[in-house]
DNA sequence: GCTTGGCAAGAGCACTGCTCTCATTTGTTG
DNA sequence: CAACAAATGAGAGCAGTGCTCTTGCCAAGC
């Protein structure tokens, strides 16, 4: 591997770059029928035609093949997501961005509910996820980071919900993630804190929201599941002060 | 089995209850080391000191343990709310109460972290949680709803927090759940589809908050969660109109 | 040319859930 | 009490799993 190659792939290059995908792919499938526990990795082997030793030279073993499904079902949904946003014409419509982005959320784990386990359901062997998930899995929360900030910023929103009485400015405890609206453009706001407080909720609730639907946790009490989850983001989006 | 003999049970079947319950918490000591995944039939054979073949006596399928598991941890979880919430002396102290309770949410799913995501992460059979489970589902839920009726009947609760104006009355879709609401006591309140409203939203962003702490996705964000996630229940407890 | 290294295949290990058969124990009934 | 039936435990066995190791093969590089 001494060769600068770096533009021209050897044919070898090629053909593993391809059954790298065909092996992802069938993987995809697979688990688009089944839960994560139920992949199993002699079975995809089957379906691309190989014998389940030959996979191990592309994936060192099945945690590695579920992470890069992670990764790969991750940008799928970061991107029904920014593209949803993306979507709606007037820029400055901040509360019809915000709804499309949060049932883009939706429609794409209702669609692929098995994916959105892997995602957001229990870690599956226990593991922790790598680096290289991290990037994708904040796609969504940057993306309705950037609404929120835009609406403060264009001056379009209203106030944060007040806190009760009794609750304390949250500050310290996320200092992180006000650390990261702040580096985003925002803001004169004093109200940062509490605004960085209502987004992690918001968010939290939103998916919170899809996996009680998707785990069954709502069944006995919400009937048409499309529209409740409608009427949570608006408020969701009142409670942010964009209504 | 023709014989009426409800109240003294014989030899075997006192052997078979104990069985039982020693495989049962066999599983569970199983399952506080490792994921539901990686929980073995046979393993927890050993442990009790049986054959594989034997525990197929006790339990018709490794899913059925798993279901038995479930319900255990349902009715240990709603034990510890139902105590946090009986612990406060104050009867009349809403908030107390509901904050209480909150805590002990996420103190047992902290501290039981395989448990929780037994009975909130992916669901692990594939589906269909049976009959028998739904009972000790709903504890949690049933008294939060008790607390947050209590409040509004003792006339103690301020007002619900008001919906974004483009929102739609949530009469329909969650009827279910006011139908639930209203048989258990409430209400002269006209507001009560907005309170369920909220109520449901607060559920959802409780359990949404604690999976996400456990399973990695505040890790960036938020630093301590134990004064986050008492944040959020005061928040939460505001927007009910508790404050 | 020859050597090196990536690759597929197969055998094999230890494990899993589950089924079946067999012997033994236990409870009930004639 | 004896006889029968039901419940129970042990063991073997089947099909499947993740993963390792060895064996050949074929293309890429000297």
């Amino acid at each position: 591997m001494t060769t600068a190659r770096s533009t021209t792939r050897t044919a070898r290059e090629r053909a593993r770059d391809e059954i790298t995908a065909e092996i992802l792919s069938a993987a995809r499938a697979r688990l688009r029928e089944a839960g994560p526990g139920e992949l199993s990795l002699r079975a995809v082997a089957r379906d691309v035609g190989m014998v389940s030793s030959a996979v191990y030279r592309y994936f060192p073993s099945r945690d590695e093949l579920l992470t890069a499904l992670l990764i790969a079902a991750y940008d799928e949904l970061g991107a029904a997501v920014e593209a949803a946003d993306e979507g709606v014409p007037d820029r400055a419509d901040f509360i019809g961005r915000w709804t499309a982005t949060c049932r883009a959320t939706r429609d794409w784990a209702v669609s692929h509910p098995h994916d959105y386990a892997l995602l957001y359901g229990s870690p599956v062997p226990g593991y922790a996820a790598p680096r290289d998930t991290v990037g994708p899995a904040t796609r969504v929360i940057v993306r309705l980071v950037e609404i929120i900030v835009g609406a403060y910023e264009a001056g379009s929103a209203g106030a944060v919900a007040t806190p009760p009485s009794r609750s304390a400015a949250p500050d310290q405890m996320v200092a992180d993630a006000i650390a990261f609206v702040r580096e985003r453009g925002v803001v004169s706001e004093q109200s940062v804190p509490e605004i960085v407080m209502r987004t992690l909720m918001a968010w939290s609730t939103l998916f919170g929201t899809v996996s009680f639907e998707l785990f069954g946790h709502l069944k006995g009490s919400v009937s048409d599941f499309e529209t409740y989850f409608d009427q949570v983001a608006l408020r969701l989006a009142g409670d942010l002060g964009l209504a």
